[in-house]
Order: C-alpha cells, then structure tokens, then sequence
DNA sequence: TTGACATAGTGTTAAAATAACACTAATATT
DNA sequence: AATATTAGTGTTATTTTAACACTATGTCAA
C-alpha cells in the first residue's frame, strides 16, 4: 500500500450529523432538514475549534430545529474521502432521542425546511445519510435488549401501554402485555407516581416514573 | 450556549489510535510505542488526505509495528478539546485482533521502541490512551457473549481447549469446560479438520477450524 | 511393561429464564 | 343498564443456563 501524504489541513472538514429520533402515533419518525427539492438531510455541521464533538451536536440541532435538551450517544465516525465530492469531510454520527411531548412543536411547525419522516419510509437523502439513520436504528433496536434506554422517549409521567408501545415501534413487533410488564417492572427502573391517566372511555392507567431519569443502566 | 467560531483548519488533526490485542501464554496484552522513558503510548497517527480511516489504523500499525492482516473494527472517536496540549487532535480510536501465531515475532523483538504489555498491569501511557484501552476491553468482552468474535485470536487450526482459554483470558474467568464446548459448537461456526494436536505427555486433542473465517457472526 | 502423569473428551440434572396463553376490572358513553 | 374500550393480572410448558465428575488416550520414567 503507498504510503499517503499527510492530510492537508485546508481539505479537511470534521462535522458531526445527527439522528435524532422521536415517537409520533405509534411511529418511529426522525427529524430531517430540507436540502433541495426532493433531497433531506440529518441535522449536524462543523465541529467548532474548542467546542467538543458531543457540543457540536448538540448545538447544529439547537441551531438547526430548536430542539434541545435530548439523549445523545455516538454512533459511528465516517470518513470515506469520496463521500462527499471536492472536499474531505469526516462525520463523526450521533443519535439522540427526545419524548415528543418535549419538542417545540409551534416552532417546528413554522419552519418549513423541517420535518419528521418516519424511519420506515424516508425520502432521499443526502450522501451517506440512510446509511446512518439505518444503523442509528439497528443500534436503538438492539439497545432495548439491555437497557433502560426506552426511557427516553417518555414523558415525566407514563403509562406502561405507552412504554410498550414504545418498545412495539422501534422493534415493529408486537409484544406481550403480560411479559413486557413483568420484565420492566423487574428491571426495577420505574415506580409508580400515585397518579391515574385517565383519558378515553375506559379504565384509567397507572402512572409511573423513570426512578433514575436521565441515567440509562444496563442489565445482567 | 455560546456559538463556537467554526474549525481552523490549520489547529485540527485528525488522527487515529490502534489498541492491538494478542494473547501470549494465557495473557491479554496490547501493543505499545516507547514514547519517552516511562511513557508510553498506542500505535496511530495522522489520516492521509485521501485515506479512509480504517485504511489510515492499518496503516500507522504497519509502519510503526510491522504488524499486518489484523481484525480491525472502530471503537469510539475521542474529541475533547483538551486531550491533546496546543493542538486539536480529534483520534478515531480502533481495536485489533491477531493471532499470536501470525505476528513477526523476529521484526518485533528487535525493535526496543514497541512492546506488549498486560493489559491488567498497564505501564503510563499518554493522554487519553489508557482511557482507550479500557474501552476496548470491555467492547472485546462483551461481544464474546454474542459473536464469534474471539475466532479472530486462532491461528488456522486450533484445538477447543485452546479456544477456551482465549475466553477465559478476556473474561478473566474460568469456564466451565462442558458448557463452553457445547456452546460452541452449537454456534455451528467451527468445524474438524480430521487432524489432532500431539503435543505434551497428554492425549492428543482434536483440531478445529473457523468455517468462515475473517468473517464475524452474531447470535440470535 | 507398567504405573504415574497430564490433558482430552463426554451427559445428566436442577434451576432459571422465557414464551405462550385468556380472562376480569374500571371507566366513559349511550 | 348495556356497550365499548383499555388496564391489569397468573399459570404452565418450553427453553436455556448452570452445576457437576468421571473415563480416554497419549507421554514419560522407573
């Protein structure tokens, strides 16, 4: 193999792109930002020189969408120099999760360069970016597995069939009630707030809360 | 938050480190680079303009070590602003798996600047580097539970014993010896190949092969 | 040649985890 | 009061995992 020569600083950009997911009616959606006609792409940009890469995300989406306050996790670095013509950029990908009652929907609404498409069905996207919404979400997928990870995509307060159907979108499989509420409470990551959701015609839920939220532990 | 300035390309580095694992008599080790006295430090290095970052680990870890043909998978990309004095180095960490069989022992020994150290008795190393070795560890582990994986540290034929060892020495456990060979060969990855190890006052011990080796298979 | 030594190889059983499965309870609406 | 709708709850069979000990086959030395 030929040796290179060292990168040239004035070609090199480092950026960071975001998957940020959310749950809609049952929908595994994530937020995309319009680049052209017909052509999306993930939230993200440059990483700033004393910003660190986890800031930089963070803060593209703040800029970007005004959503803020998430779950955030690396996911992968891609730094294929074709990826993107003309000019090496270097990806470092998150994905973040977020409840939808936390977003600021009037502002989201009122911006029409963004928008939520669901993972099952998305347009197309810029460069590399299907690629890593798709392994955000083999990676969100097989977290539920060992984790406590679901918890962020809930409210402050919720219901165990929320939190199931939680677990039924992102894998797309229907579970068990009984053994899906066996295994949570066993987990020991949730507790009852006392109160009720009492909301359609029918009989009222329990309401419960993460007993760590914002921690996410890992099972066995 | 403030908004950072973007990235001045003349202050971003872009480099990768290279936590190589080999096992020798029963002991997980990692290739280190003599940095100075008392320090140390993991093979790695700048990404070449035009090189992918897979291809720029392969790279640093040949030049540096005379190392070739390893397992390489990415581990994390380390960003922090101040992990490296002076400069921004951005470092896409990466783990490698090789059999001890397949290492220029010859090239090895006569080069004072590289050594294999436990990684249970680390010497100093610089910046972040210990940090990354941790991580790595733990990712090699973990995915022993769920992968075949540890076929990457075999040499063309091995015997299951030997195998178990591998285990047993990421673990840092012993195993128990019917289990663990039911377990194998229930994951359908590993095949006879008609000849046995005669070595030592001891019975013999049938050797096996990978059935798809450099290939990676996940259970379940 | 035979006995001591060293590692290879092999099944069974108990315990734990998982998966399958259906009915009663509480509320709102008519 | 009957209907509709979701909440909530246990048991059993199956599968998986964990614990456990002896025989087999070679080398070597007496």
């Amino acid at each position: 193999m030929k040796i290179m020569a060292p990168v040239d600083p004035a070609l090199l950009a480092l950026s960071t792109d975001v998957v940020l997911f959310s749950i809609h009616a049952e929908r595994l959606d994530v937020l995309l930002l319009k680049q052209a006609a017909r052509q999306w792409q993930l939230p993200g940009g440059e990483v700033g020189a004393c910003e660190d890469l986890d800031g930089a995300a963070l803060r593209h989406l703040r800029e970007q969408t005004g959503v803020d306050d998430v779950y955030l996790e690396q996911l992968y670095t891609f730094g294929d120099p074709r990826r993107v013509d003309c000019q090496r950029v270097v990806s470092v990908a998150y994905y973040a999760l977020v409840p939808a009652e936390r977003l600021p929907l009037d502002e989201l609404r009122k911006n029409p360069q963004v928008d939520w498409c669901p993972v099952s069905d998305l347009p197309p996207l810029t460069l590399d970016h299907a690629q890593i919404v798709t392994l955000a979400h083999q990676r969100l997928a097989s977290k539920l597995a060992y984790s406590t990870i679901a918890l962020q995509f809930m409210p402050a307060s919720f219901t165990l069939s929320a939190l199931q159907t939680v677990y039924e979108t992102i894998l797309g499989e229907v579970l068990d009630k009984r053994n899906f509420r066996k295994r949570i409470l066993a987990m020991n990551c949730i507790e009852t707030t006392g109160g009720m959701a009492r909301e359609g015609n029918h009989r009222p839920a329990r309401l419960y809360r993460a007993t760590h939220p914002g921690r996410i532990e890992f099972l066995k």
